[in-house]
DNA sequence: CGGCCAGTTGAGTTCCTTCAACACTAGTGG
DNA sequence: CCACTAGTGTTGAAGGAACTCAACTGGCCG
């Protein structure tokens, strides 16, 4: 236990690399010295606790972050208190990867749970690097801002255009979806470490709704909830449901 | 008139400049040699006529596109028709300035009035470039791209907690002020050239609920509408009441 | 003139919210 | 050991926000 937990400490960097590996599409050859370069860097990582913030809440725009392990959220706050969250944050994620893109005062990013973070200003300075030198790794990090904003259209669509039911679906979905690419979950089933609160500040509905709406989905036989941990029984029935179009595909590969 | 249309056709990079100048802040004796060298692109504009696709709704992952006149938008369509629109493209728009981040294709970029663009792949390749050479430029570029991420998490909160009446006031909003910006209009007025369609599916509302909201805002005197005119009677008071938050604010100036 | 499109208005319905109460669990201190 | 508390999940009932359906207006153009 208490191995594993140092070995993700000390190695903050492989989901990041695990994602690039499956969504760059890479010829092969080159994953390997990218890996090296990612190892390279050295980063250090450090761990957050609960419910605190993150890059972009408070002081300067602060250095980039790269989260290791723990699932965080970028969210807005409005003049009454109600709480918009923008996105997840998630294991292999880059927050403010361009100094003028996420830790912006708007928004703020803060934890949910107890969070492995790395400072990832080495990786900023390769992301801004030109197509000559570590281009593959640029590359790569341009994808991920891609595959960010991606995810926004869709946060904007789910809630302009879909009804409760057809929100939840696809949130579990692209859940799951960058778990699997991250690594960090496999399979139909993965654990969510959060409360109707925040899922209902997410899907922008009440809580009492979003409760009755997963509950919906699961006399509905599409999801199975035991504690934390969810299981999409028809994944694909569930996708064709709610118009789920899943990352990969957004990002033009298929 | 044919005038000003040619002057227009001629120099497409105008909004552009001026919304950079407007935006990024420089110390005195940076924009001039930074007009100098847009104009050195020499970038060459075409029309698109209405209600046509532009990049990312046909063929591959076409180049960037430079706004210079006109109005378009950002779409995403549903499998059952519903359409949800993340954005309007305005003039000083750049969109696809990232091979991997605006024309993909789940998301269509469309014209909504006859507009003027023009192919952007020099701007491009001058947003890749490290901080040594032309660094003004990227670093504008850069605060583009940011802008357009921040008007897009302010859709999200728009749509997933505030009210229809909350909606339309910061829309109108930040239309002015994206306009302004771009020295296409000044004041607290300014020209809608699309139907209350467009803008409902932009809000996330029904065309009737759009409608019935708009008139209560007009009710309520904090806009004068006529025809395609639009007067923020009261902005200051209109921003307060719908938390409006400025796209300066936003990137941290002030 | 007639047709079409955008805007407007009324009436009824649906979806979602709010308010309230209650069950369950875990943590805390007497 | 057990009350006590707080947080989360769950359920019922009532109200409100937004949608749908339908009709009608006015402008514009063939």
């Amino acid at each position: 236990m208490i191995a594993a937990r140092d070995e993700t400490l000390s190695a903050p960097i492989e989901p990041l690399a695990r994602r690039i590996e499956a969504l760059a599409a890479f010829p092969s050859g080159v994953m390997e010295p990218l890996r090296e370069t990612l190892a390279g860097l050295g980063l250090r990582a450090r761990s957050a606790p609960p419910r605190t913030g993150l890059a972009g809440a408070e002081g300067p725009a602060g250095a980039p972050l790269l989260v290791g392990a723990g699932w965080g959220a970028r969210q807005r706050i409005l003049a009454d208190g109600r709480r918009q969250i923008l996105g997840f944050v998630l294991p292999g994620d880059v927050i403010g990867v361009d100094p003028h893109r996420a830790p912006l005062r708007y928004a703020a990013a803060v934890s949910l749970t107890a969070m492995v973070v790395a400072d990832a200003e080495p990786l900023r300075t390769m992301g801004l690097a030109l197509p000559s030198r570590d281009a593959p790794l640029a590359r790569a990090l341009r994808a991920l801002a891609a595959a960010e904003e991606a995810l926004l259209s869709h946060q904007v669509t789910r809630l302009g255009r879909q009804t409760a039911y057809e929100r939840v679906g696809p949130l579990f979905l692209e859940l799951r979806e960058r778990l699997c690419l991250a690594g960090v979950e496999k399979g139909d089933s993965f654990t969510l470490p959060v409360t109707q609160e925040i899922l209902a500040d997410t899907l922008g509905l009440s809580i009492v709704h979003t409760n009755r709406t997963i509950q919906q989905l699961r006399r509905d036989g599409l999801v199975r909830i035991t504690g934390t941990q969810v299981t999409l029984v028809e994944p694909k029935s569930l996708a064709g449901l709610t118009d789920y179009v899943p990352l990969a595909t957004m990002l033009g590969r298929s």
